[in-house]
RNA sequence: GGGCGAUUAGCUCAGAGGGAGAGCACCACGUUGACAUCGUGGGGGUCACUGGUUCAAUCCCAGUAUCGCCCA
């Protein structure tokens, strides 16, 4: 044993820590612009600043991280850009709560200014926190690079874009019904909400005609809005009601009048066939109310209470209590039929989880038709790629039914528009106060007062700006001529609507071209049930308590084993475990190469190698990083997984290392042993650079800690397709020894003969002389367990010998009685016996194959010799087996 | 209601128009000091069902069932 302190266990806490921070310092990561270099760049989707780390970040970051160190081997030039998103709903809220918590403030009681700069004090605080924690998984971005989507230059852009957007008309106020969020007291999106099915109640209402007994029954979900109808529609070819057309009946609970009005819209089906029409409060009545152009009554204020447009008994009350109050005095009022049980869709709010209401306010809206054609045409001429493909389809689809986009928010952290008031309202949108005042004072001819609107813009609205604002953009800076477009986007299905799209529209309408040239869409990691996981849900597996327990490089390899394109992953600890095992068992390969004196030495020429076994497995090594190359830029990651592990483990340690022990003890020659020494180092060190994308921490622990090389994994080349010229029969000659060991095994192990037990393995040398050398001789004897012996089987009795066929060669096992503990008819004739039958079912399905005369005269030429080919190895083999059957039957009679 | 996807070993999942795969779990065994965080061997499948296309279907197509996701 050598020196005792390489040969510690891996402390993953205390490495990972260290080697990042040398990582940092030798400054791996930044980008450098050099034309002698091809470019490749990536902009990391921004986590919000309030985030922690979940379990999806760590998915995606993996995945960058993975192309960034495999791309800068390759030798490109990589920017994998960084940043962070202020979350402007978000963070307020969390904010907010703080204050409350801690110094029992209120927003309103130290007003927007304070407020905006304790969110900021909050953010230098606690901003960075998700970017230590990006580090804890070993990413490499540019973090020199880092972005926030309230820097002055994005800001700045994002006011360009605005006012280029406005001056052509494409942003545009208006007053609409919105999403409105009655605990936050803003405008949210439509992608913001959340329908959700729900245990409700139909409610059927009499309204009663205009002096008359006569009633007209409405069902709805909502009696709260009922003084906000404004008619009663139904539909015109609807019996029942054709002669209550234009009439008039009383608003229950009010001596209020509205008519009864006739539109096509109305489904008879429905409920009674009646509708109560709330304009105000509701987008399809909107949209009915438009049309037949009634007035509108607004019975809500911004908290979802009751206003002074209802009676007083209800005023102030918040709409989900009145509805009980209301529905009680409807039954007293004898103007309750019935309550029947339904389910039906509720819309939520997804950050704040209260139920959405419809609500009549000015607001922003961006008009995103004509943008989202022009993306699904560059989507269509495969400018921009989607990866696995079927997501495109998604886009498409969302695409060609997009409304416009309500970008204005009611709330005070984040881009505030660039939007000036005049004293009569007319809009001035500027970059600035100081061009406002110029631009007001032209257009009234004197000076104004100008006021500021106070909205603020949806967060995605400059997220959609990311990949041009992050490079500079709208300069024309040498990072945007250079980085735009990026080439690839990972990211999860989840945000292809809020922000792939959005991105897509915003590039090609500000530079006419796409922002990335493929979208990667990995899946999203769910809990055991399908959930999404939420902090709300109590589901989370926090990446960080794994790369505690276990380490990062376990985690991203567990998590790049996961990626299967297109679908969701069930994440188990389980299997993280079993990774870490798996990077141990990197890790203890290299300590038998240390102990083993097996150094990498520079004069090392493949050319020159002499034994079978290490041209078998540079060969093996060859085809690996071919394999993991493709895999690698096809983004077929779980492949790439599924490549290293059984390389590593399957072929490199249970084979290759098996038999470097056997041939170190049992050569004699020097410089043989240099060649093993040498060759096994070499292939584990290509290895390692294979592993380090995947497994970035342990791989230079090894490489650059243990192995005291002068760079680190990240600076060195990928490992290219060796030149490197080899005969087939060498490795047909491993090959076979391997399978002959295998199958040695597997006798012994059916036969129950105790491993231990050297049995003296019969066989004819001209037989074997193919492939037993005296290389593979003393492999096979120490892996097997066997003694190989080429002498005469005559003259021996052969109740001690068990007999089969490998490579059509029969072998005898000599062994003692005592060897074996089960019966004896289990040998000999039953393990040929059994050979012999799984021959003959083969056969006679390729036989049956090749007497179809379609099959032959259709498929491809190529099939039918392969098929050929197999029936007369089979058969050969079916033939040799029995004539040792012949044979050993003769003996044991005689 | 519309769209998309899934159904393969006990579990979690890969896979491809021409011989059913991996990891885990299970069973048996433990030789040789890198590794018990290990090794060796083994058993285990009507590839959801029904039709169709094809010389050939688990794979392509259609329908059915079940499950999931997105949209309304």
């Amino acid at each position: 044993m050598k020196i005792k302190d390489n040969l510690n266990n891996f402390n993953h806490l205390e490495a990972e820590n260290r080697i990042y921070t040398a990582w940092e310092k030798k400054d791996l990561f930044s980008s450098k612009i050099d034309h002698k270099k091809k470019n490749f760049s990536m902009i990391m989707p921004p986590p919000n600043v309030t985030g922690n780390l979940h379990i999806g970040h760590a998915l995606n970051m993996t995945i960058q991280d993975i192309l960034s160190r495999f791309w800068r081997m390759n030798g490109r030039n990589v920017l994998w850009q960084p940043g962070t998103d202020h979350a402007g709903i978000a963070t307020q809220s969390i904010v907010e709560k703080n204050l409350l918590k801690e110094e029992n403030l209120r927003k309103n009681n130290i007003g927007k200014e304070k407020f905006i700069s304790r969110v900021w004090e909050w953010k230098k605080l606690s901003g960075n926190k998700i970017v230590n924690q990006i580090k804890r998984l070993g990413a490499s971005p540019d973090w020199k690079r880092l972005k926030f989507t309230l820097d002055e230059d994005v800001s700045d852009a994002v006011n360009h874009v605005f006012i280029k957007l406005y001056k052509e008309g494409l942003i545009y106020k208006d007053r609409r019904l919105v999403n409105w969020d009655t605990k936050l007291q803003t405008a949210i999106s439509d992608l913001e909400v959340e329908q959700k099915e729900k245990n409700g109640e139909f409610f059927y209402i009499k309204y009663f005609l205009e002096n008359s007994k006569k009633y007209i029954t409405v069902a709805t979900t909502r009696p709260e809005t009922l003084f906000g109808d404004c008619c009663v529609a139904v539909n015109p070819k609807d019996k029942k009601y054709k002669n209550y057309i234009g009439k008039k009946v009383y608003i229950p609970l009010t001596k209020k009048l509205i008519p009864i009005m006739a539109d096509s819209y109305v489904d008879m089906e429905k409920g009674t066939g009646a509708l109560k029409v709330t304009p105000a409060h509701d987008f399809n009545d909107f949209k009915i109310g438009k049309k037949l152009k009634i007035p509108f009554y607004e019975i809500f204020d911004k908290y979802g209470k009751l206003n002074d447009n209802v009676p007083a008994a209800y005023r102030g009350i918040d709409r989900l209590l009145a509805r009980n109050n209301i529905v009680s005095n409807l039954k007293k009022s004898g103007n309750l039929e019935k309550i029947e049980k339904i389910n039906h869709s509720v819309p939520y709010g997804d950050r704040s989880g209260s139920v959405i209401e419809p609500y009549l306010t000015d607001q922003w809206f961006l008009d995103v038709k004509g943008l989202a054609k022009d993306a699904t045409l560059k989507v269509k001429k495969n400018e921009t790629e989607f990866v696995p493909n079927s997501w495109t389809k998604v886009f498409y689809s969302w695409m060609s039914q997009i409304e416009p986009w309500c970008i204005s928010r009611q709330i005070w952290w984040g881009h505030q528009l660039p939007v000036w008031y005049g004293p009569d309202n007319k809009i001035f949108a500027c970059n600035n106060k100081k061009v406002a005042n110029e631009e007001a004072t032209k257009y009234y001819g004197k000076k104004v007062e100008l006021n500021r609107e106070t909205d603020v813009l949806d967060t995605w609205f400059s997220s959609a700006l990311w990949p041009l604002t992050t490079l500079g953009w709208p300069k024309m800076t040498k990072e945007y001529k250079e980085y735009f477009p990026t080439n690839i986007l990972v990211t999860g299905f989840d945000i292809i609507f809020f922000w792939v799209s959005r991105m897509m529209m915003q590039s090609i309408y500000n530079t006419k071209k796409v922002p990335f040239k493929k979208v990667y869409i990995h899946p999203l990691i769910r809990d055991k049930f399908g959930q999404k996981m939420s902090k709300s849900k109590g589901n989370i597996i926090d990446p960080l308590e794994l790369i505690n327990k276990y380490g990062a490089d376990p985690l991203r390899f567990t998590l790049a084993s996961l990626a299967a394109q297109g679908k969701d992953i069930k994440l188990s600890e389980d299997s993280v475990k079993l990774n870490r095992n798996f990077v141990t068992k990197i890790f203890n390969s290299y300590k038998f190469l240390h102990i083993n004196n097996c150094n990498f030495k520079k004069d090392f020429k493949l050319e020159n190698l002499k034994i079978d076994t290490n041209i078998w497995i540079v060969k093996n090594l060859n085809d690996f990083i071919l394999s993991v190359t493709s895999n690698i830029k096809n983004l077929r990651f779980n492949d790439a997984v599924k490549e290293i592990y059984s390389f590593t483990k399957n072929i490199y340690c249970d084979w290759y290392i098996e038999s470097v022990k056997v041939l170190i003890n049992e050569m004699k020659e020097k410089k043989s042993i240099e060649e093993i020494q040498n060759c096994s180092s070499y292939c584990f060190i290509e290895l390692l650079k294979v592993c380090h994308p995947f497994m970035p921490f342990i791989s230079d622990e090894i490489y650059f800690t243990k192995m005291n090389n002068d760079k680190y994994l990240d600076q060195v080349k990928w490992p290219d397709k060796v030149n490197f010229k080899y005969k087939k029969s060498t490795i047909e000659n491993i090959d076979l020894s391997l399978g002959l060991i295998s199958k040695l095994r597997n006798i012994k192990s059916s036969l129950k003969i105790e491993p231990k037990n050297i049995l003296t393995l019969f066989v004819d040398r001209k037989l074997t002389s193919k492939f037993i050398n005296q290389e593979t001789e003393v492999i096979i004897n120490n892996l097997a367990r066997v003694k190989i012996n080429f002498s005469s089987l005559k003259n021996k009795k052969t109740e001690n010998f068990t007999k089969f066929l490998f490579n059509n060669i029969p072998f005898n096992i000599l062994h003692n009685t005592e060897d074996i503990s089960s019966e004896k008819d289990i040998r000999d004739l039953s393990l040929l016996n059994k050979e012999l039958s799984a021959f003959e079912f083969e056969i006679k399905r390729i036989e049956a194959k090749l007497k179809n005369d379609k099959f032959v005269e259709k498929a491809p030429k190529k099939v039918v010799e392969l098929n050929k080919n197999k029936l007369n190895k089979y058969n050969d083999s079916k033939n040799k087996l029995i004539d040792e059957i012949n044979l050993l039957e003769k003996k044991e009679k005689s």
